[in-house]
DNA sequence: TTGTACGCGTTATCAA
DNA sequence: TTGATAACGCGTACAA
């Protein structure tokens, strides 16, 4: 049983009430018994509840964060910038996973409620479910990062997909590739399809005709075995540039052309997006759009900081940098024939 | 404001304590009013608030996990252990980090205190700092992850370091390497220590005398880099094989490899020591020392709710098994002043 | 300058 | 079968 003011009330003589205002400072308490106080406190191993504390403030200074996985390196950036900003404001964070597991995210943030927390960060859930049932009975404000929600408490921080997207098309397109295909995901349906606009609106403005043989989401396993799979849909399409939904694919797709003799960015070019670490270990290195993780774990934080204090916010959007390595290349100028068969 | 038992009761016209009674089945309270707050809790969408019932049950079901950063592949997937565990169980835990600070870490573990966790966890500390200070002041079990500490509330639970370095030392006699390298790291100490320990061990099982020029410890800025910088070193030994402290930095040592031409593993056979996602996705695929990391952070929590139930504990030691990629072959016949030049 | 009394939301003891 | 009352640790309005 740690220490409470009532033990050293006890100890100094005088009443708790005195202990929790010479301890807070207050300038009623006379500077003798709050030095007293203060040394006794020290001497005894006194650290305040804050369980108590916050039963009474009706706040409890700390807030839920609800990741699918914590095992995606997307994801631990952003962990880490939430708490970092937290930490320094003086707010613990409950870190839950929910597996992408609908059921479970419902109970992750039940448990939110039932800790009192005073504000929840939601990282690429699919809010669809989340929303329609017992999202709206949450009354504290849930910041919800890279996915829209509608409803009263709902804020949002994103990366801004489509001009990723655009961004590593018109890497590809100033490199002469004009056959370029795309990888996409089907769990992830909401930034897929946002990568996969800004994917189809760059190629458009530069007067390239869609073609559906050039897109793909294979249903592997992992996003390295996805990347693998698309191996041969890219062969068979004869691209001569690849833009894949993230890095892990675009390195999965690599290791396959390793595999089979295509040289990478020789015969064919790649562009990941997210640049996780990894993108810098492969070789070659992986030419990448830079999502500026960190700031947008620390952007929402922020965000719900401000909310907390009931300043004004609006939802954000951030924009992506491209990280040119190497993994791609101006097209040869080999007829495209030449350039997709196997040596 | 929340719903509390209180509302509930005056709207069911009964005192609050029946109501309490009610929702935790009671069976002293009849069917009908059980049924009927029951009922009337769902419709008022009551959830009970765990900071008062933390404050009464003086245990918060809460525990605190600290780590120096969460960005560290091998934490992560600790982490996640841990957490998949703890929830499990009914637990929620707070995520902190150290930035190896040991000024917040000392932090960190105060606000834990403060906020009346019932147990911490904490991964790849420097506890010298910790245990010398307040760490015997904290009145919870504490659970060192990879850490030895000694203290009346202090448990442990670790890799088995010296066995995973002989595991990858005895891969590399067995493909007939004698002029194995190890490659350090100077801020790590203890299981930097151990690893070379099992390796100097190894080496000396098959009667390999030590040479001090085979072991370096390079000071660049991170592991990746510090991989890179230690190339030189292991060419000016004229090692065959390298084993690095972690795949970090064998990756690193296999990019200054690429840039230089060394072919891995023709020339030069590369083990690593973690198994971090980024092993599968190099090429080549990285021989590494497999940490059963997950399992690691499953077993910490366990022992954590053993502990909070009174139940024995020992500290414990988890072996490595290594994972034979494409980084390693058996040493080519040609004498090793062929072996290491540059082609 | 200090103390008394009460409330935060919940559970437990005792009495009815 | 139900209800008053106290307690957990802290902060604060009101009194002295």
């Amino acid at each position: 049983m740690p220490v409470t003011i009532k033990d050293i009330a006890k100890a100094a003589g005088v009443s708790h009430t005195t202990v929790s205002r010479a301890l807070r400072g207050n300038p009623a308490i006379s500077n003798t018994t709050t030095a007293r106080i203060e040394r006794l406190a020290q001497d005894m191993g006194y650290v305040p509840s804050a369980v108590a504390q916050s039963l009474h403030a009706q706040q409890t200074l700390t807030i839920g964060m609800v990741v699918t996985t914590i095992a995606d390196p997307f994801i631990v950036k952003v962990v880490e910038g939430v708490e970092s900003v937290a930490q320094a404001a003086g707010y613990s964070v409950f870190l839950s996973t929910s597996n992408n597991d609908p059921d479970r995210e419902l109970a992750v943030v039940e448990t939110f409620r039932r800790r009192r927390v005073d504000a929840i960060i939601v990282t690429s859930s699919r809010v669809g479910r989340l929303h329609s049932s017992q999202l709206n009975q949450v009354q504290v404000p849930i910041v919800l990062i890279n996915n829209q929600g509608e409803g009263k408490y709902l804020y949002s921080v994103a990366i801004d997909d489509e001009q990723g997207a655009g961004l590593a098309v018109t890497h590809l397109l100033g490199l002469r590739h004009r056959r370029i295909a795309y990888i996409g995901v089907p769990d992830r349906p909401k930034s897929n399809q946002r990568r996969l606009a800004g994917f189809l609106a760059a190629l458009e403005r530069a007067g390239i005709a869609p073609d559906p043989g050039l897109t793909c989401s294979p249903e592997a396993g992992d996003d390295f075995q996805r990347g693998q799979a698309a191996f041969e849909a890219i062969e068979a399409a004869r691209a001569s540039a690849v833009f894949a939904y993230n890095d892990v694919i675009a390195i999965g797709l690599m290791a396959a052309c390793a595999q089979h003799g295509v040289a990478v960015p020789g015969r064919l070019s790649v562009v990941g997006f997210d640049d996780i670490e990894a993108a810098v270990y492969v070789n070659p290195g992986l030419t990448t759009v830079h999502q500026p993780r960190l700031k947008l774990g620390q952007l929402a934080m922020t965000m719900t900081l401000d909310l907390l204090n009931g300043r004004k916010t609006q939802d954000q959007k951030l924009a992506c940098e491209l990280r040119d390595r190497a993994s791609t290349a101006k097209i040869s100028d080999l007829p495209p024939s030449l350039i997709v068969n196997k040596p």
